[in-house]
DNA sequence: CGGCTCGTACGATAGCCATCGTAGTACGGC
DNA sequence: GCCGTACTACGATGGCTATCGTACGAGCCG
């Protein structure tokens, strides 16, 4: 880590022009990190927060996009901010304002290109180790 | 994060009891968490070091376990000490005491076992990063 | 237009963590 | 028995960061 330029210094290389889905308020956008801007260690960072690890798991659940809103984090909306702004800029996922709400979609093909099999690798771990531990759970109480 | 119990609460399931290569100073070591008690964030967290995700890349590369004085960190003796503490606590490395020296090895079965593929995916997520940067550094300059 | 909801920005706070330096413990060799 | 080597423990420090609260800007709806 040790980075993080809070500053940004945008490069946003895999601007994929947003396919026009719905009208988009073309007003604001957010400065992402290019595809090569990736730093495993901002990845692994930005994955090592049970919260935001449980933000990207539910983003690769539904395999789609999410409003900011959907996710119930138990912290105040400051926090969750905080939280998507770092998934963002460690390049994790894409944001994308659609009217009031933004939309949040997991950078699966651009970490796969970079990260062969990592992003899986991560998911299947997180999962598996939920189950683990609610057995476990279940199981003691 | 918000967790790593520094108090610690040792378990030690995975005490192989070190065939006798060296007689081994049998007098002191070193707790270790289960491989049970290994969780994903904090794996996570102490791969996302640049420190010791480089220590541990040495450690997968040469394949076999090695003091602590063979890595030359960039930083005080003090700083290493800590850095492995974390990747042992966190249960990536395991750690023993071979005289005055105490050597180190990657906890592989443990972690293959419990997140598939996790590791060798950042091992090579780590290989292609660097490659990916001394190519852009060579370009550069 | 007025208000509502969604999300941001900014400032504050507390806790963690990487780093250092110094002093101390454990082994092994002379 | 002494000393050097290998590491640890403890304390200090500065920076990061997760968290909150409040105040604000941007679209939507009535």
């Amino acid at each position: 880590m040790r980075s993080a330029p809070r500053g940004n210094g945008a490069v946003v290389t895999t601007a994929a022009p947003t396919p026009p889905t719905t009208p988009a308020a073309g007003g604001r956008d957010l400065p992402h990190p290019g595809r090569h801007e990736i730093r495993l260690e901002s990845v692994l960072h930005a994955l090592a927060d049970p919260m935001r690890l449980q933000v990207v798991r539910e983003l690769a659940a539904v395999g789609d996009e999410l409003s900011c809103s959907h996710f119930d984090l138990p912290v105040t909306k400051s926090t969750t901010t905080h939280h998507f702004r770092v998934l963002r800029e460690s390049g994790v996922i894409r944001q994308i304002y659609r009217g009031t709400a933004k939309m949040n979609g997991l950078r699966q093909e651009d970490l796969d290109a970079l990260f062969p099999g990592l992003l899986d690798s991560v998911l299947a771990a997180a999962t598996s180790q939920a189950a683990r531990l609610a057995d476990a759970g279940a199981t003691d109480a």
